[in-house]
RNA sequence: GGGCGGAUAGUUCAGCGGUAGAACACCUGCUUUACACGCAGGGGGUCGUAGGUUCGAACCCUGCUUCGCCCACCA
């Protein structure tokens, strides 16, 4: 015999609050977290998204969190080694730029403090916001093995984006080269192709006329650039343009100017775009930069880095670029240059960092060579070494894959890695190496430098698999948890992060950086609009958990989560979640009342219908729930759990219990209604643990089973010996009978508290129904408060009087009102019962009319149609009886 | 220009081939000793639209309407 120390003191309202933090400490404290190389167990590992540094974590996060969390916790009970490495993110521009901006404040520019002194600022501003989104993750209650948390910028990452750059260099996938790429003149520095986001913006279209040389005329060129027209090296139409045809191998002069410039051809030049004719300015647009390229054409620029005009542009120089635009359009005017202006829509782009337009920059950067990269992560995913969740995703990677461009990665920013790059001031060459060199490997000259611009800072996140690990040392965690199991996170960065880290771990570590990519939606507000800080509609995970609990919390998120769909959460969502953490802390102290310290047996001969019912759902939720988050469905598993609890729980077997926990049934039933009470919650809250971590917890502890934590204990096996085939179809027969008499009660106006006298269920003796309702009279007398519940056949005189009457499968359910009963109301209910059935029936009937139906439809289902209109036909036959009864 | 996703009760969403479900909101009645963070009952939907496949379609296919997202070098 074992006993437990059971806590039956809990308070009457769950109150999350310090039991979060206790049990997070305890966790901590015992090492729960800990990742261990364990080479008798499988392993299974994530490493987390690392957040920024830059602000505080946000509700996205919670989610994405809260899925890894119950990922990881249910791979733990499944007896995996688990390792969830935590993390934050450098975020290069996205922090330097906050830290500008809090400078600014101080009206500090970065350049007033220089390289040096500003870098430790932001060191500074990262050890406060860095550290304080890790709070925040622990608040969630986040299963990290904290003493690997890393940091995109430590020494060790810094070592692996060091021996990454170089050997990409060697090998020739990194160069460095003039091209245009795009520019933010606000942030001062490159950005890659993706970090660059395009808007449809009213804009206009100039005719703008340039004069033929040797001819008279001029050639019309639409642009929406004219103030680049200083840096015009060229005029190019289409080689197969009837209009221009002859024009090409002229010359034309560059308006407002002496120079003259040739007519070429070029068929990357659309015909029917604008005029046909286009200005080609290399400098300026990442069109004519090839074309000028391919015809050997000069680049003149004519615009610096910060957006403003330069010496090249002549009189316009100093000025911005709208204000040189419009300058040099009222001198087209004047000088009668310009045709005409269309107002027209273009898309513009703009830094997603900042907002402002993006300039087409020419400037000497750095770029991964990404085609060979990528050709090897697209087979990765044909192979099905990784797997996309949903697949749906697969497609979006491939177009992007299979049309990938190369990736600009210098940064002309302070903060991040710097490029371990050494130029040379005497012969020029560039030294590219892992440790700091004294000399310049080609002519051995100390008068070197180091290149200023440091790498975009995803290309230290797409090491984050295998950097975090060790590598480029040879660690032994490597080996254990590499490839990574599972990898979380929203479609915005499938481009931008996944596809890299794909890329780069194929490339390093020969083999994929994770097994399955599981991509979640965004979380909007409850009106289906993305979160910002501007629109005021955030909803901070924080002040969530502050008000109804990590738990509340991490079970809506879990709740709402579904593939394929944004999520759309509010708070009052959150508070329905609340509501369950309290029902399921009311039933656990429901359940402590009646429980001995002593563990009962459940003795098999002593059960009810209910008990096996309950205890056969319990088994089944046990194998659902695993199976459910094995395939990442963690929505319907926690929906699930949420009507388990309630509804089969709660609603049925606490009420139908209560009996035989009274004592009401002898002593041999209360031991076993108490034993399969103890079943019931020691097997189901296991099974919300994931979701529910703390409150769970604390009940475990509260029932006695804390010897162990509920954390470390192994996932419950469904056991056989509790399974009862077709219990739930036999239950289903008292629960509508019970439904049925309840809606009586409620016809007849009788309050919920008050005890009936007398109910009676008529149903043929010999009847399955009649089997189990006999055996359930004392639960329906209960479950309805009636006195005393009389089964007798269909057959028997009615000798009860005036009644209210309804059908529910075979039965008849009648309730003996005396004299008060309204006969008119009655009359008329009874009659739309009769029409509801009749409908149902003639449904059915008319289906079974059909020969194709009956030829080729599956025997059960026309079984099963066959039986609706028989049951159907026997239940009207009885309502009409009670019909003509009261008429008469 | 390509691609993807959504359109189901007042609202937010499940369901994805066999007679429409949940939560919240709404209505009726309740201090039923686990829980008013609750209990019981109820009203409410021709599942965007037009066709097709099928014995049978909210569910599969095709067009259309509509909302949203992503990609692409419209000068």
């Amino acid at each position: 015999m074992t006993t437990k120390k059971r806590n039956r003191n809990l308070e009457k309202n769950y109150s999350p609050d310090n039991i979060e933090q206790k049990w997070y400490s305890k966790w901590i404290e015992a090492g729960l977290f800990n990742a261990e190389i364990n080479p008798e167990a499988k392993a299974f590992s994530i490493v987390i998204p690392p957040p920024n540094v830059t602000g505080s974590l946000h509700v996205g996060h919670a989610f994405d969190h809260t899925f890894q969390d119950i990922m990881c916790r249910t791979k733990r009970m499944e007896g995996y080694s688990v390792l969830w490495l935590p993390g934050t993110d450098h975020a290069g521009i996205a922090t330097q730029n906050v830290v500008e901006k809090d400078l600014a404040k101080k009206g500090i520019s970065r350049y007033d403090l220089g390289r040096e002194e500003f870098v430790k600022k932001v060191w500074e501003w990262k050890k406060i916001y860095g550290s304080r989104i890790i709070e925040q993750m622990k608040r969630l209650g986040n299963s990290c093995d904290w003493r690997r948390e890393r940091f995109t910028l430590d020494e060790g990452l810094s070592k692996a984006v060091r021996a990454v750059f170089v050997r990409l260099y060697k090998k020739g996938l990194i160069y460095r080269g003039k091209y245009i790429v795009n520019w933010c003149p606000r942030c001062s520095t490159a950005i890659s192709d993706l970090e660059v986001e395009y808007s449809e913006e009213q804009g206009k279209f100039y005719y703008v006329r340039y004069p033929l040389i040797d001819d008279d005329g001029y050639i019309l060129v639409a642009t929406t650039r004219p103030e680049t027209i200083p840096g015009d090296v060229a005029l190019a139409v289409h080689p197969r343009s009837e209009k221009y045809k002859n024009l090409i191998g002229k010359n034309v002069r560059v308006p407002l100017s002496d120079r003259i410039i040739p007519v070429i051809e070029d068929n990357m030049v659309d015909p029917d775009l604008g005029t046909g004719c286009l200005k080609i300015t290399p400098a300026h647009a990442p069109d004519d930069f090839l074309i000028g390229l391919k015809h050997n054409l000069e680049q003149i620029q004519v615009i610096d880095s910060q957006g403003i005009m330069n010496e090249k542009a002549g009189k316009y120089k100093g000025m911005k670029i709208e204000d040189a635009r419009r300058e040099f359009v009222k001198d087209l005017e004047e000088a009668g240059l310009l045709e005409k202006t269309e107002t027209i829509t273009h898309s513009v782009g703009h830094c997603q960092r900042c907002g402002t337009t993006v300039e087409p920059y020419l400037s000497e950067q750095w770029f991964v060579k990404t085609k060979p990269l990528a050709e090897r992560g697209v087979q990765a995913v044909k192979d099905g070494r990784i797997k996309w969740v949903p697949e749906q995703w697969e497609k979006t990677y491939f177009n992007w894959m299979e049309n990938i461009r190369d990736w600009c990665i210098s940064r002309q920013l302070w903060w991040g890695h710097r490029i371990p790059a050494w130029i040379c001031k005497d012969c020029g060459h560039i030294t590219v190496a892992e440790n700091d060199p004294t000399e310049c490997e080609h002519c051995h000259s100390k008068n070197i430098n180091q290149e200023s611009d440091v790498l975009d800072t995803w290309f230290s996140s797409a090491l984050w698999p295998f950097s975090t690990m060790g590598w480029p040392d040879d660690k032994p965690e490597l080996k254990y948890f590499y490839p990574t199991s599972l990898m979380v996170t929203g479609f915005d960065i499938i481009f931008f992060w996944v596809a890299r880290m794909i890329m780069m771990g194929l490339e390093f570590m020969d083999d994929v950086p994770f097994r399955d990519v599981y991509i979640h939606s965004l979380i909007r507000d409850e009106h289906g609009k993305k979160m910002s800080k501007t629109k005021g509609n955030v909803i901070d995970p924080l002040v969530m958990i502050d008000k109804y609990g990590a738990d509340a919390l991490r079970m809506t998120l879990a709740a709402l989560s579904v593939q394929g769909r944004d999520i759309l959460l509010s708070s009052t969502r959150i508070e329905t979640y609340r509501f369950f953490m309290n029902k399921l802390w009311n039933a656990s102290r429901f359940a402590l009342m009646n429980l001995d310290d002593e563990v009962h047996e459940i003795d098999i001969n002593q059960l009810h219908m209910h008990d096996k019912f309950i205890l056969t759902r319990t088994q089944e939720m046990a194998s659902k729930v695993r199976e459910l988050i094995d395939s990442y469905d963690i929505g319907t598993a926690a929906r699930m759990l949420y009507d388990f609890v309630w509804g089969d729980v709660c609603d049925w077997y606490l009420e139908m219990s209560k009996p035989a926990l009274k004592g009401d049934e002898g002593e041999e039933r209360r031991k076993t209604t108490a034993g399969v009470l103890e079943e019931v919650f020691k097997t189901t809250l296991p099974l919300l643990h994931p979701f529910i971590p703390f409150v769970t917890e604390e009940l475990w502890e509260a029932f006695g089973y804390g010897d162990e934590f509920i954390m470390k204990t192994s996932w419950p096996n469904p056991k056989s010996e509790y399974i009862f085939e077709g219990i739930n179809e036999k239950m289903r027969i008292l629960q509508d009978s019970v439904r049925t008499l309840r809606n009586l009660r409620a016809e007849a106006h009788v309050a919920p508290q008050q005890w009936l006298n007398k109910a009676v269920i008529r149903v043929n003796s010999d009847t399955e129904t009649a089997k189990i309702l006999t055996a359930s009279l004392n639960q329906i007398e209960n479950l309805c408060r009636v006195h005393d519940v009389i089964l007798e056949s269909l057959e028997t005189v009615w000798t009860y009087g005036a009644s209210l009457s309804s059908v529910t499968g075979d039965a008849e359910i009648k309730l003996p009102v005396g004299g008060v009963l309204d006969v008119e109301k009655e009359i008329s209910r009874l009659k739309q019962e009769i029409e509801t059935i009749t409908k149902n029936i003639n449904s059915s009937q008319a289906r079974l009319n059909k020969a194709d139906f009956v030829a080729r439809a599956p025997a059960e289902v026309v079984e099963k149609e066959r039986s609706k209109v028989s049951e159907g036909t026997a239940q009207i036959e009885r309502l009409k009886a009670n019909l003509e009864s009261l008429s008469k």
